[in-house]
DNA sequence: GCCGTTTTCGGCCCGACTGTTTTCAGTCG
C-alpha cells in the first residue's frame, strides 16, 4: 500500500462529498489526498512506527481523517465510501472526466435518469432525456454529447504521461529478472507520441522463458492475451495493454528500429533495403540469408546508406533526406520559466520548489504564481506580487547555486490586456503571460487579443499559446501562424508547456515555429514538487519538431539568459 | 473535517462565464 492508494480512497471520498453537497468535507480530504499524492515519506510507515497520533501531525489531518486511514491501512477498505458506493454506484472518475459535467448533474442524473457511466449518459442524451430535466436545456445536452464524443475519441489511446511511467515501471522490473542484459521501451512512447496505444517493450535475455514467466505474473496484470516463449501481450489494470518480446543480442538493434518506427518510417527503410537488394526485418538487415547488420541500430541505419535519426522523428517523413543535427537534448536546459507554488494554486512552497529546482541540477527557476483576476487561485496583486518579490530576495540570500527568478502568469483579459499594471510587470526579472478564460471568442477575435498580449513591451513569455488540455479540452479557436509571425516580430518567446495534460505547443505547431525562426522555452508548468521533472514531456515534444537548441531560451547559462532578458525586446533574436 | 493568540465555534481562496433563468445554480479554474 502505497502513498498513492490512500490518496486515491480519499479523493475518491472527497468526490462523493462533493456530489453530496458537502463542499467543506470535500475540501479537507482533497487537500489531504493532495499532500499525500506529494508526500515523500510513506505514511503507512508512518502509522505503522508511531500510530494515529503521528498521522495527526500531517497538516491537514485531524481525528477523522486520520481514522480513516488507520482504517484503510488495517482492513484494505473504508466502510464509510463503501455506503457512499451503496448510496450512489456510479463511475465517478468517468463522468467527471466529461467537459460540462459536474458534482450536481451527476446527482441530478444519476436520480433522475439513473446515469451511472457514460455509456449511459450517452443514452439519456441520445434519446432527449436531459434536455427536458430541471436546469438542464438543449445547450447543455448538446454540451455533454460533445464531451462525450470527445471521451470516447480519446479512450484506448493514453496519453504519455499515463504511458510513459507504467512502462518504466514494467521496464525496471524486467531489468531485474536474472539472465537479462538490456531492457528498452519502444514504439510511441520512444517516439514521445503524445498518446500511445499500448506499450512496446524489448528484452535482451539468454532465457526468453524466464522473462517471459516474470512479465505474465505480474501483480498489475488484469488479464493474458498471449503468452508464447519470446512474445507475451497482457493488460494492466490500468486498462493498457503491454508487449514485451525478448531477443538475442545479434537482433536488438533491429528489433529496435522496427518496433520504434512508424509504420511509414519502417516501409521506407524496407524499400531503401530493397533498392541495395537487401531484406530488413526485425531480426537484422539480410543480404541473401547472410545477416549484415542487427546488433545496433547505427550499423542498420549506417548499412542502408543514411544517417540514424533520432527515434522523435521516425515518422516517415522527411527524417532521411533532412539533417537534424543540433537538436534540443534531454540534458540541455538549465532552467525553468514556469511554476507555480502555494501562494497560489500550487501545492508546494516557494522554498520548497527552488530547492527541488536546486536539486535537479537548475541554474534558475521563475516563479510564476497566477495573477488577480484568476480569483479561485488566489492570484497575485501588485502587492503581494511585491511582497513576493521581496520574499524571494531574501530567499535569495538563503540558498545559494540557483538564481530565482521573480516572474508571473499574468492573465490575459479578454480585451488583450493584462491584470499587471506596467510598472509592476517591469520590476520582475520575466513575465509569462497566458489565456484563462473567454475560450469561445471567434478565431479572429482571440488571436488579436493574445497578439495584444504579445504586444506589451514586458511580456517575454506566451504560456501554454493554445490553451488544450489533452482528452479533455480542445485548442480554443486561435490562429498559431499569425502568433507565430508576431511572436518573431515582437521578440516574444513561444512556451512548449511540458505537462503531460498539455503539451502546448504540440509538435507541428512547434515546427512550424521553427520555420518561422520562432524561439521558445520548456516549462513544466509544475503545481508541486514532483511537476518540476515534467521537462522531459516538452523536450520530446520539441524533438519530434526537430527543434534546434540555439532556438531554445532555457538553454543558456545563467548570465547569457540575463543578457538576453536585459535587451529589449524587439531586439532579441535566435540564441 | 480541520483549524485557531484576532476564534474551541464559525469560518473554510472566489470571480467569471454559461445556460438556465428573470435572479441564480452549476462549472471551471
Amino acid at each position: 500500500m502505497k502513498n498513492k492508494d490512500i490518496s486515491d480512497i480519499l479523493f475518491a471520498i472527497a468526490e462523493y462529498f462533493t456530489v453530496f453537497d458537502e463542499p467543506f468535507k470535500a475540501r479537507a480530504y482533497e487537500k489531504v489526498a493532495e499532500t499525500l499524492s506529494t508526500l515523500d515519506s510513506d505514511v503507512r510507515a508512518i502509522y505503522e512506527s508511531a500510530g494515529r497520533k503521528a498521522l495527526e501531525e500531517i497538516p491537514g489531518i485531524g481525528k477523522g481523517i486520520a481514522q480513516t486511514i488507520e482504517e484503510y491501512i488495517k482492513t484494505g477498505r473504508v466502510r464509510e465510501l463503501g455506503a457512499m458506493r451503496k448510496k450512489m454506484p456510479v463511475n465517478m472518475e468517468e463522468l467527471r472526466s466529461i467537459e460540462g459535467v459536474g458534482p450536481k448533474a451527476i446527482k441530478t442524473l444519476f436520480e433522475k435518469l439513473k446515469v451511472k457511466d457514460v455509456a449511459s449518459l450517452k443514452k439519456a442524451a441520445l434519446a432527449g432525456k436531459i434536455q427536458k430535466l430541471e436546469k438542464f436545456g438543449l445547450k447543455s445536452e448538446q454540451k455533454i454529447l460533445k464531451g462525450i464524443e470527445f471521451f470516447e475519441s480519446s479512450r484506448g489511446r493514453f496519453l504519455l504521461g499515463e504511458a510513459l511511467p507504467i512502462a518504466r515501471r514494467i521496464a525496471d522490473d524486467l531489468r531485474k529478472v536474472k539472465g537479462v542484459s538490456r531492457v528498452e521501451i519502444a514504439g510511441s512512447i520512444r517516439r514521445w507520441r503524445e498518446t500511445s496505444g499500448d506499450i512496446d517493450i524489448l528484452v535482451e535475455a539468454i532465457d526468453a522463458d524466464a522473462v517471459m514467466n516474470a512479465f505474465v505474473s505480474r501483480e498489475d496484470v488484469a488479464h493474458i492475451i498471449a503468452h508464447g516463449e519470446t512474445k507475451s501481450s497482457v493488460r494492466i489494470k490500468d486498462g493498457i495493454d503491454v508487449d514485451v518480446r525478448v531477443l538475442p543480442k545479434k537482433s536488438f538493434g533491429a528489433a529496435l528500429i522496427y518496433f520504434t518506427g512508424s509504420k511509414d518510417h519502417n516501409v521506407i527503410l524496407r524499400s531503401l533495403a530493397l533498392k541495395r537488394k537487401l531484406k530488413l526485418n526485425e531480426y537484422g538487415l539480410y543480404r541473401g540469408t547472410k545477416i549484415i547488420a542487427g546488433a545496433t541500430e547505427e550499423e542498420v541505419y549506417k548499412a542502408l546508406g543514411v544517417i540514424m535519426p533520432p527515434p522523435e522523428l521516425r515518422e516517415g517523413r522527411d527524417e532521411l533526406e533532412k539533417k537534424y543535427s543540433e537538436l534540443v537534448g534531454f540534458t540541455d536546459l538549465r532552467g525553468d520559466f514556469q511554476t507555480q507554488t502555494d501562494w497560489t494554486d500550487g501545492t508546494g512552497s516557494l522554498e520548497a520548489m527552488v530547492r527541488e529546482a536546486k536539486r535537479l541540477g537548475h541554474e534558475y527557476i521563475a516563479i510564476t504564481d497566477h495573477t488577480k483576476s484568476l480569483a479561485m487561485t488566489g492570484g497575485s496583486d501588485e502587492k503581494k506580487l511585491r511582497k513576493q518579490m521581496r520574499e524571494i530576495d531574501a530567499l535569495g540570500k538563503k540558498i545559494s547555486g540557483i538564481k530565482i527568478l521573480k516572474s508571473a502568469e499574468v492573465n490575459i483579459m479578454k480585451d488583450g490586456t493584462l491584470d499587471i499594471s506596467d510598472e509592476v510587470l517591469s520590476e520582475l526579472d520575466i513575465v509569462g503571460a497566458a489565456v484563462h478564460s473567454h475560450f469561445n471568442l471567434s478565431e479572429d477575435e482571440q488571436t488579436e487579443r493574445i497578439m495584444r498580449a504579445m504586444s506589451n513591451p514586458h511580456v517575454d513569455i506566451l504560456f501554454h499559446p493554445t490553451g488544450r488540455v489533452l482528452k479533455k479540452r480542445d485548442p480554443y479557436a486561435v490562429d498559431i501562424d499569425r502568433i507565430i509571425v508576431h511572436a518573431v516580430a515582437t521578440g516574444t518567446v513561444l512556451e512548449i508547456d511540458a505537462h503531460p495534460w498539455r503539451l502546448d505547443l504540440k509538435d507541428d505547431h512547434i515546427k512550424r515555429g521553427v520555420d518561422a525562426g520562432a524561439m521558445f522555452s520548456i516549462d513544466t508548468d509544475a503545481h508541486s514538487l514532483a511537476e518540476l521533472s515534467y521537462l522531459e514531456y516538452g523536450i520530446g515534444q520539441a524533438r519530434r519538431a526537430g527543434l534546434p537548441k540555439n532556438h531554445v531560451l532555457n538553454t543558456l547559462a545563467l548570465p547569457a539568459l540575463q543578457k538576453f532578458l536585459a535587451t529589449p525586446k524587439q531586439k532579441r533574436h535566435l540564441l
